[in-house]
DNA sequence: GGCCACCGATGACATTTGTCAGGGGCACCG
DNA sequence: CGGTGCCCCTGACAAATGTCATCGGTGGCC
């Protein structure tokens, strides 16, 4: 039986490496490349042709879904799963949307993270039973596109006229999606609606 | 000669696991104890009285910094040094005032992070070039206490009236305080003034 | 003692924001 | 075809926020 081929993206030397070293215990499991960013992931993916991919969520230059994404469509054989620091609902929902096949915290021992590997190599999918939960509960998000879109915009704290030179509205336009987003959210100002909606991974 | 013996202290399991695993191939030096939060390792170094305390810098209960004020208090032949993903300059600058001894994203290979541990075993320091150089030019904060007190309080986005309050001020001298930490930094409103202010690491 | 920085407050003002009530246009669906 | 939901806008009002001038008190420092 040939191992299996196993793509390491993650931005953190340290625990890249780290993990390399653990899984490379396991003789059916090979690390045939590396990457530290999300483009790099790409080019490692289209060079060496992995059997499953192990993506970080935040990496510079395209997220780990964002990379999932492409390699769908790129290499369709290539089997993606998520690994994170910062598990929130939505990009549990982005990522399976995206077609990855296992969503885990880092909280995991590195023998289930092996354990994950083979399950999805085999088909097999697998998503971390807390933050499930906390999918389910939080539920979809309520915002309309451009709901989604204003609040996003309004994230860095940037004044209503600004927002609205961005996104090519008026003000009060701007300003009635921002006050219908902060009402579906049951928060009193924006601001506490960007942290909300930032929490509930709807942003 | 007697190995190093070290205490590790990470949230993510994973990467904990792993790199117990890797120091644990460093013939000289030895993890006597692990850790996944701030009061864990408080308990677990009373109990095992590490040579060298590795650090996360974010940890549920108690981050790594203040981790470092109570064991030098507690043990001061231990040795801290901080690990952490998202160096900011005033991160570096409140470890170095706690006492730690090494401070190093994780970014770094294990090899180099054996070397940082013996180095500081040694009695030397370290601090990554990189942040020192950020930590330099940020420079020093310059609020005043309750201006940096106020910023915090408005810091997930709370209305003038409950800063007020919680803090037991005039509205009006909130509005101040906000307006004056806002012209420090350069922001145009309270909000910008609080990211940069954490970007900074002032908060 | 005088100087200066910080703390805390007041009052007034301009500006920004939030909120509400509309209206026209467009697309989808029963 | 009518209803519904979303998009985009307008106008107006209330509330929150930002800004400024100013004042008194405190404590450190030369």
């Amino acid at each position: 039986m040939n191992p299996v081929r196993v793509l390491l993206a993650d931005d953190e030397h340290l625990i890249r490496g780290a993990l390399a070293a653990l899984l490379a215990l396991e003789d059916d499991l090979l690390v045939v490349a590396e990457a530290a960013s999300g483009p790099e992931a790409l080019a490692m993916a289209r060079a060496h042709r992995p059997d499953v991919a192990v993506l970080d969520l935040q990496m510079p230059g395209a997220d780990g879904v964002s990379v999932a994404t492409s390699l769908r469509a790129e290499l369709p054989g290539c089997k993606t799963m998520i690994v994170t620091s910062h598990g929130r609902p939505g990009h549990l929902k982005r990522a399976l949307a995206a077609g990855v096949r296992a969503f885990a915290p880092k909280t995991v021992s590195a023998q289930r993270l092996a354990e994950l590997i083979r399950t999805v190599h085999a088909g097999g999918r697998y998503v971390d039973p807390e933050l499930a939960a906390d999918a389910i509960s939080a539920g979809d998000s309520p915002l309309t596109a451009r709901e989604a879109e204003v609040l996003e915009l309004a994230a860095d704290g940037a004044p209503v006229a600004e927002i609205a030179e961005r996104a090519s509205l008026t003000q009060g336009t701007v300003r009635n999606y921002l006050s219908s987003a902060a009402t579906k959210l049951g928060a009193e100002n924006r601001h506490t609606a960007v942290r909300l909606a930032r929490e509930r991974g709807w942003v």
